[in-house]
This record gives structure tokens, sequence and C-alpha cells, in this order.
DNA sequence: GGGGCCGTAGTACCGCGGTACGACCCGCCA
DNA sequence: TGGCGGGTCGTACCGCGGTACTACGGCCCC
């Protein structure tokens, strides 16, 4: 059973999705919200599996609303909604940490996939907004680099040297590392100067930016 | 009246796929496939709306023929399939110019959808790789307003210091740094150290990451 | 003219990072 | 049984990195 919370600014337009979603034995509407800040309230009172979320509403709008329920830490999938295939609205709603955009005229077999696949912890875009999504990936996302993780030099590391690739990319001194892995100093810099060698680097900083190149290393990681 | 190219190495498979698309009125197979060079000339030949395209198979696997499919400019869409979830596959297959990806484990009225989408123009994904690709997208496409560039400690440093700031991301020691904008050592010193405490960095290690996650440096740069 | 910001430069000092050893334990395998 | 790779730990040494402080010329603006 999946739990939905539907928000939009339109009576008529919840009654629609409450009759659309409680016809089926899979979801079940707990609950409404007319406009962002009651969306936001009600988020975190009802938890609701997935939040179906119109873009368009007076006050706080749709975006807003995404972006505090995603950084209020709770469990909820926001599905985002909007009449017009207005891509300005998808991406700030995508980067505002929905995880899914579509169309309020999807059919309801492509709504409830799209449910579905966001209570699972999956994305969903409307097809029709898929291809600039993909045009834009395609232009800006480097070519390939036959896939750096299978870089040689990877390869010649063992477990322990790539974990200890792996922090010294998260910008950790041989300190630090030394008390995360609960082993000496000694030992951490033993590491540190095989993977050096290894990845023919000639201190740490160049192994931060290896591990970057490699994909190893994340923005955002601490 | 959707017609599809079934291109799969397994008759077996061909022949599920042709049971389930002629089961509808909506499509049509209109031929088949058990390799990438014979994809590419039926396609040429019956040009279908669809082409269903298997990754893995023996001789030319499915991403090099949807390479030349989509090169030759023809009307046909290419949609392919694979058992896996490798995301390898999707990345090269959507650079080769799919317009979508889906496992093959979708359930079938999720790859009627995504025939239907393909062959209307637009793309789709199968929901578990749209979350990663939108990550890759959020991280390669410029957002077009939380642009890390804009952080506010990149603000508080003048132009020079930037320019520190970057040769610090291309992983330069203070000798090399000061080589190459032609001044002494003790002047980069003293740059990196404003520069440090201006960003919040504790070394130039951390300045390294500080520069890769707002998009200064460049994996392959200098 | 005076004050601030910026870029430049220097000295002095300390600590971390990196290297070069040597050493021990463990599991695996010929 | 011995050898070998991997992980662990230690000592010693040196150089680069980072900090603190001072200093000066150029520039802009009050």
């Amino acid at each position: 059973m999946t739990t939905v919370l539907v928000v939009d600014d339109q009576p008529l337009q919840r009654y629609g999705f409450r009759v659309l979603l409680d016809s089926i034995p899979e979801t079940e509407v707990v609950g409404e919200a007319a406009h962002g800040a009651e969306a936001v309230r009600k988020t975190a009172e009802l938890r609701p599996d997935v939040v179906l979320m119109d873009v368009r509403m007076p006050g706080m709008d749709g975006i807003e609303a995404t972006r505090r329920i995603v950084e209020s830490g709770g469990r909820s999938r926001v599905l985002v909604l909007t009449t017009f295939d207005l891509d300005e609205y998808a991406h700030a709603a995508l980067r505002a940490g929905a995880s899914g955009f579509l169309l309020k005229d999807a059919r309801p077999e492509e709504l409830l996939a799209g449910i579905r696949a966001v209570a699972g912890g999956d994305a969903v875009i409307a097809p029709a907004l898929t291809r600039r999504i993909l045009d834009e990936y395609a232009r800006h996302v480097p070519a390939d680099r036959s896939d750096p993780s299978e870089d040689p030099r990877l390869a010649s590391l063992t477990d322990r040297e790539r974990e200890i690739l792996v922090a010294i990319g998260k910008g950790w001194n041989n300190g630090e590392i030394a008390a995360r892995f609960v082993v000496s100093e000694s030992t951490v810099k033993t590491h540190v100067g095989r993977v050096l060698a290894k990845i023919g680097a000639r201190d740490r900083i160049q192994a931060v930016i290896f591990a970057y190149d490699l994909g190893l290393a994340r923005p955002g990681a601490g």
C-alpha cells in the first residue's frame, strides 16, 4: 500500500486524483493540501510515501514546497505535476530534489506507474521532457572516457589501497584516516606511499585530482 | 499503427515480443533481426517506426547498431533493452542516439508506453536508471540559478586569488605556480594563505576539493 | 595628502607529508 | 615446509606547505 498526499489549489483536481488513486487497492490518499505551506505541514504530519505536487499554486509554490519537504529529511518522495511542459519548472523541480516530474495530461496508468516508481525510490520524468533532458545530457556530459573506473592504475591497487585513495579524495589528512580506519598513522603513511607510487601521483593532491577524475570522489561527500 | 523491428539474438525472446506487440492493434512487428548488422540492414529496408534493440548480442552489439541506425538519418527511433541495469550500457546507448532505454523485466504496459512515447518522438528511460541520469545531469549541466560559482566564498576572492585557486586545483605546487605566474614563491604563499582563509579551507587539498565541487577545476585540465 | 585595497616580496618557524628503510603477522599455495 | 602477498607498525630524515609578521609600490577615492 502506497500512501499519497495530494497537493493542488483546485478542489476539483484534488477530487479527481483521490477518486483515481482510491479506486485501486495499491494506493491510498491519506490527505490533501491546497497550497505549499499546507503541503509542508501535512507531509510532516502524515508522512506519506508520495507527495503529488502541483507546481502552480498561490502563495508558496510547488517548487519551494518541494525543496522544504526534501530538506526536512523525511521519507516522503515528491512527484511534481504541471499542466504545461515548461521545462524551467522541470529543471527547478528536479534541482529542488523532486523524484519525478509528470504532466497533468498523463494517462492514469502513466501516473500510477510514476507513483509506483517514486515510491520505490526510483525517479521518473515525463517522456516529453525526457528527450530534452537527454539532449542536454548528451551535449554536456563528457564523452565516456572509456569508463575511467577501469583505469589500469586503479586495477593495480589492493582493496585497502583503494579505500585509502577514497579517503584521500575526501580531503582527510593521515591522522584522520588513521582514526577512521583505526590503524596507526605509520600504517596510513605506508599505504599512502604505495598508492601514490602505483597511480603515478607526486603527492596526495594529485591523488585527489586522480580520484575526482575517476569519479571515486564525489562532490558533497564529507 | 506503430511498426516495430525486434532485434535480439535469442529467437524465443523475439517470439515473446512479437506475441505481445501483435496482440494489440496499436503495434505491429514488421521484422526481426538476430544481430547488429542485420538490424542495421533491416531498418534501412523496412523503415520501422521503432527498433526494439537488445544490447548484448554476438558480433556487432546493440550500441554500435544503434549508432549506425541513428547516423543513417532515417526516421526510425531506437528503444534499447537490457537484462541488467548496467549503466555503462545506458550511457553508451543514450550517447549513441537511442531514444530510450528500458529493462527487459519491465511490465508489458511499461514497454508499450515506452514504444508509444518513442514512436511519438519522445524519449523514455527506465525509472531505475532515471535517478542516475538525473544525478549526472544535475552535476554536469550548468544549473541556471543555483550556480555554485556564485558561492559567496568565491565572491570574496580577488581576481588574482581566483587564478591562484584554479592553479591549486590543477595540482600545481607553490614553485610551479610561481614559475607560471612569474612571481616569487613567497608571493604565491601569501596568495595561497589568503585563499585558504577566505574559502575556509584547512590546506590546499581541501581547496582542490572546493575547486572541483564548484566546477572551477575540470578533469583532464593542466 | 591620507587611507584602503591589492599585489608583490621577504624572513622565520613549525608541522605534516612523503620516503626509505626494517620488521612482524597472517593466509594462501606450491 | 617454505615462499609470497597483503596489512600492520616503527624510526629517521628532509622538504614543502602553511602561518605570522613586516614591508613597499601602485591605484583609487574621499
